[in-house]
DNA sequence: CTGTTAGCGCATTCAT
DNA sequence: ATGAATGCGCTAACAG
């Protein structure tokens, strides 16, 4: 089934075949021509051979995704799902390439894809993270949920500290006064480890927490479940007059944790203390009991703007590197309320 | 950067450079055009053009992904983390594709996959289901994670039943005499709707507690958290001596949910309560406080498995499909102990 | 042992 | 308005 074949069934040239199916017969074809050619096409259920019609145009309608086991993070998903679909929208396609945990690799995949001949490629990073440098790539690159050193290459990443003071003047404008952050300092067993949203989103918070004058703590490191109930087991051992009347988890998980803590010490949530959380972490934040409030990682948005702007590198787009930073929305559900009467 | 390039600076012909390069040179190339060859390769750091070795070989060196929205389920990662390693050690590539929940696009994504000239395709689900019919496809089709009736493609599932049985089986030897699993029925408004696990596993749980004459029975439905929060809640409305001992959750989130309520209900797990859950989810199951017992699947088992045998139908392997079913083995952790003394 | 040559299927320039 | 001819970069018969 190629060209040739709908040409000779239709009694025309290749030529004309191709100029139809392209739509780059304005003013060349004729009418009879194109409706034959049309028809034979149809009957015989061709479709143009996208490998040769690469070859020829110089360009793959594919794009390079590498990504650093965002594949096996609980929400790198989303950003896959997201950038599937942008590119489906554009008739395009996505190369895989999981490096796992060896950030080493980047550059080899990088090399792989493009020998593969894709258009452009994404690098998208699990956690938020700052690049020592930009992958080297000779074709259009763009970075998802990373940056790299200035001047590098354009980028898309969450307004971590936007969303943290969201958190924090969420819970100052509900009357707290004492409020404590759990986890997400640097762990050098995680491989989480380039991860700067814990940085971000403390200092944020704390800035925020100083503006409005709430006495703002930290407790804990790391970033699962389990660390999340270590620390509020350890924020929460005050008497009530001097406990902290709301939590600030860095990520979801450790809110889940602190939900748990609560649970074991009689603390009812939201009436005693307050969990917010962070990252809106699907099956998760909506599901805990009572549903979390967060603040959102927009994922999907990230992965959709990567595909975007990559495409448009393509189409020689704008020079000039372009640096999206998406915001992270407060979703508020029913884990945060005002503090108990009298606490402080 | 051709062939033509490479030729010419190590003074020999193309045939000379391709034949070098692929390995085609036995009894054909003497060993100085050889080294010629390979010397002017690497200093012009010649890599082929995939694309025109592609349309030559009529192979692309890829498979074809598509995904009922693995991509954006809490542990498909693991399944597509698996898939892209086992394809690149074989230095081929995966073209994504996820067709969200719309499950009548298959067909489509399949289509577009095929234009592309991808050499197999692997089907994916996010829950283990029962195809009512096998999709459509030209090349080697392997379905992951789902089944079509007989005589259908090949496919890789999880043996669930196993997985329920070994569950139950542990908390018998444990000396559990009453149990009850949560959770997992048919949910129209979910879109886990085609998964057979719930009742495929409440099955094989329900005929092993008979044979090892444990009463088991079956409360709430649904597979998230919330969901195993209410059912915990109603399993565990019982005076000390008619509740039951142990807790069989049809998935992780369910049983994390088992956890909360046990917590609020004052009940110490796996003191009071044993819980045990199924997935072993990624993030979950081996952060929970304290950690689940739990029954893994085998994910990234299965993605590697699929491409290996997509690759073995390209090369031409057995015409006969293959249907693999992989086991589900228990993850012995901290919630699950002893029922406490006198219960009953 | 080595080089010449002919496609793979398509898009496109250049005659007609 | 149309078609013949050319080439994208590579591999592999085939001839030398």
């Amino acid at each position: 089934m190629r060209a040739a074949d709908v040409a000779a069934a239709a009694g025309v040239s290749t030529t004309a075949v191709s100029f139809v199916l392209n739509g780059r017969d304005a003013g060349s074809i004729s009418a009879a021509t194109r409706a034959r050619v049309l028809k034979a096409a149809e009957e015989l259920g061709y479709r143009p051979n996208h490998i040769a019609r690469s070859l020829r145009q110089r360009s793959t309608s594919s794009i390079g995704l590498v990504t650093d086991a965002v594949a096996s993070s609980p929400f790198g998903g989303r950003l896959l799902a997201a950038a599937t679909e942008t590119a489906e929208a554009s008739d395009q396609v996505l190369l895989m390439m999981d490096i796992g945990h060896r950030t080493g690799r980047v550059g080899e995949a990088i090399a792989a894809l493009e020998h593969r001949q894709v258009d452009a490629i994404i690098y998208a990073t699990m956690g938020f993270t700052e690049l020592a440098e930009a992958p080297e790539s000779r074709i259009p690159l763009v970075l998802a949920n990373c940056v790299a050193p200035t001047p590098g290459p354009s980028s898309v990443s969450p307004d971590d500290a936007g969303g943290a003071t969201a958190a924090l003047e969420h819970l100052a404008d509900l009357g707290h006064q004492h409020v404590v952050m759990l986890g997400g300092h640097y762990d050098p067993g995680n491989p989480n480890s380039g991860n700067i949203s814990g940085p971000i989103r403390w200092d944020a918070f704390r800035r925020a927490a100083e503006r409005r004058s709430v006495e703002a703590r930290h407790v804990g490191t790391g970033w699962q479940i389990d660390d999340g109930h270590a620390a509020a087991l350890t924020a929460l051992d005050a008497p009530p007059g001097e406990r902290p009347t709301a939590l600030f988890a860095v990520c979801d998980r450790i809110a889940a944790g602190a939900l748990l803590a609560a649970a074991k010490l009689g603390l009812d949530v939201p009436g005693d203390v307050s969990i917010i959380g962070f990252d809106d972490q699907e099956a998760l934040a909506g599901h805990t009991v009572p549903a979390l409030t967060t603040v959102a990682l927009p994922h999907a948005a990230m992965g959709e703007a990567a595909v975007r702007m990559a495409l448009d590198a393509v189409s020689g787009g704008s020079e000039t590197p372009e640096h999206l930073v998406l915001p992270c929305p407060l979703v508020v559900r029913g884990s945060t309320a005002p503090p108990p009467m009298g606490a402080g």
